[in-house]
RNA sequence: GGAGGGGUGGCAGAGCGGUUGAAUGCACUGGUCUUGAAAACCAGCGUACCGAAGGGUACCCAGGGUUCGAAUCCCUGCCCCUCCGCCA
């Protein structure tokens, strides 16, 4: 959510700046309705105060002992009066909460124009596509041919974006997650978390991905109205809603290993082969909870957490920075790193970094005490995949494949694979 | 699933329906004292909204109700705790 206050006093700058979203503001509705909020908010609290002076001084009568029946009696009521105002009043505000939460972050300064994908910018590239002497095969091609990934029996379990890992196909994408975690906590000072999987609604709403994108989402049938999680950021983020932190331990920095449920509403007929787009894909989460001046700083070490492990795994890819019609909603500035794929000749996206500065902060009221001000100030918050398990997992085959399909392992991942270095065919 | 007990400020914890935004303690900030610190003492210290200001309004889990007046009484919901049962 924006601040309020700018909304108030800058609303043309606010709905000028997010012409570049391509998002329309209705600046005419937000002005009446925040004109007649303050004349109704203003009318209804000298009603109260009236009535409260009343009140204070029938107490007082009464408790020096005088009759207070005279005072009763001169009483005109006010009543119906004010509880119609209140309820004006009370309308008005959701009406106002409701158009509020569902205004998009301002992108940085930094963030290029643009529509689509096609407008993203690239920022830096690491390592060289290999130079392949026989066709590279897609990982679909890969995983049928060791005949332990099967999109068949999955889609009899489940329907279609599921799968079905076998064997050591299996083991890798376990070995994987195990790698990353162990990164990310012994060199680079992320805290591990484990997290409920099922969610409220108001934590979708902390992080924005409610009320806007329910469609995106599962929801589970049963008496507690209780989502599956599309991504960690949600139950880890708000770890922090409703909380005041100290600042000694500010910055909070959380690692955590969770499955990702997407409904991919609207993505019909994309990415329906392999194990692209998925409704259910394993994810390791960066989180970072930070002090508002040092948000951009770690904005750039979260990123840069994100990309040692493409490094480690010496998995060619590029840094993209998104144009404004492409970045999510919540988002002020957000960097995808994007793992080049052999089968697909391209590079897809792996891990996506964002920061959110304050603004899913006000939305789940998650502050720190500033010990300069002595006062409760709206943290920062920032994520990144660190990474995308399934999707490395991925690249990884298709990088890494010989000419029989066999699969030759980068050093690093040798212990997490009780030391065996290829993945054989058969 | 059964039976009880609770949800009050950063924390702990009081609070006969009336001058209570809320005692007290801790923490925090400033001051006195001290070479310095500790201790002691004094003072200050919630959030949001309206207003140029004086000031006003709201908030004691949430939503309703009773009343001239609700942290306090009633109803509903949510959450937490204890005991019993069941269970990976």
């Amino acid at each position: 959510m924006l601040d309020p206050k700018l909304i108030r006093t800058e609303l043309n700058a606010v709905a000028e700046r997010l012409k570049i979203r391509n998002v329309e503001l209705n600046v005419a509705h937000i002005q009446s309705l925040e004109s007649a909020r303050k004349e109704i908010q203003t009318r209804t609290e000298e009603m109260l105060a009236k009535r409260n002076a009343r009140s204070k001084m029938i107490g007082k009568a009464k408790s020096a002992g005088q009759d207070i029946q005279p005072l009763l009696d001169d009483i005109d009521d006010m009543g119906a009066q004010l509880a119609q105002s209140k309820q004006q009043l009370d309308a008005i505000q959701e009406e106002l909460n409701k158009e509020l939460l569902a205004i998009p972050n301002l992108p940085h300064e930094s963030v290029p124009p643009g529509d689509s994908d096609a407008d993203n910018v690239e920022v830096d590239r690491w390592g060289d596509p290999r130079d392949f002497d026989f066709v590279p095969k897609d990982h679909v091609d890969l995983g049928a041919l060791h005949g332990s990934m099967d999109f068949e029996t999955s889609a009899k379990l489940s329907g279609s974006r599921f799968v079905i890992l076998h064997g050591q196909i299996a083991r890798l994408q376990r070995a994987l997650t195990q790698f990353m975690l162990d990164v990310h906590t012994r060199e680079h000072g992320y805290q591990e978390v484990y997290v409920p999987y099922l969610v409220k609604a108001e934590s979708l709403l902390g992080t924005g991905q409610l009320p806007k994108f329910a469609e995106d989402q599962f929801k589970i049938a049963g008496e507690n109205e209780l989502y599956l999680i599309p991504t960690a950021e949600v139950p880890v983020t708000n770890i922090a809603r409703d909380e005041i932190i100290e600042e000694d331990r500010l910055p909070l920095r959380y690692v955590c290993h969770t499955p990702c449920f997407r409904s991919e509403a609207g993505s019909y007929g994309k990415d329906t082969r392999g194990m692209i787009r998925q409704h259910q894909f394993e994810k390791v989460e960066l989180v970072q909870l930070v002090r508002p001046d040092d948000s951009w700083q770690a904005h750039a070490e979260l990123t840069g957490h994100a990309e040692v492990i493409l490094q480690k795994l010496g998995l060619p890819y590029r840094v993209v920075n998104l144009c404004a019609g492409d970045l999510g909603f919540s988002a002020a500035k957000t960097l995808d790193l994007e793992v080049w794929l052999p089968g697909q000749q391209t590079y897809r996206e792996i891990s996506s970094c964002s920061n959110y500065l304050d603004f899913q902060a006000r939305r789940m009221q998650a502050r720190w005490r500033n010990s300069a001000t002595g006062k409760p100030e709206l943290l920062h918050t920032l994520n990144g995949s660190g990474l995308a398990v399934g999707r490395t997992l991925i690249a990884l085959l298709e990088n890494y494949q010989m000419a029989d399909g066999s699969v030759r392992l980068p050093q690093v991942l040798h212990p997490y694979m009780h030391g065996d270095s290829i993945i054989n065919v058969g």
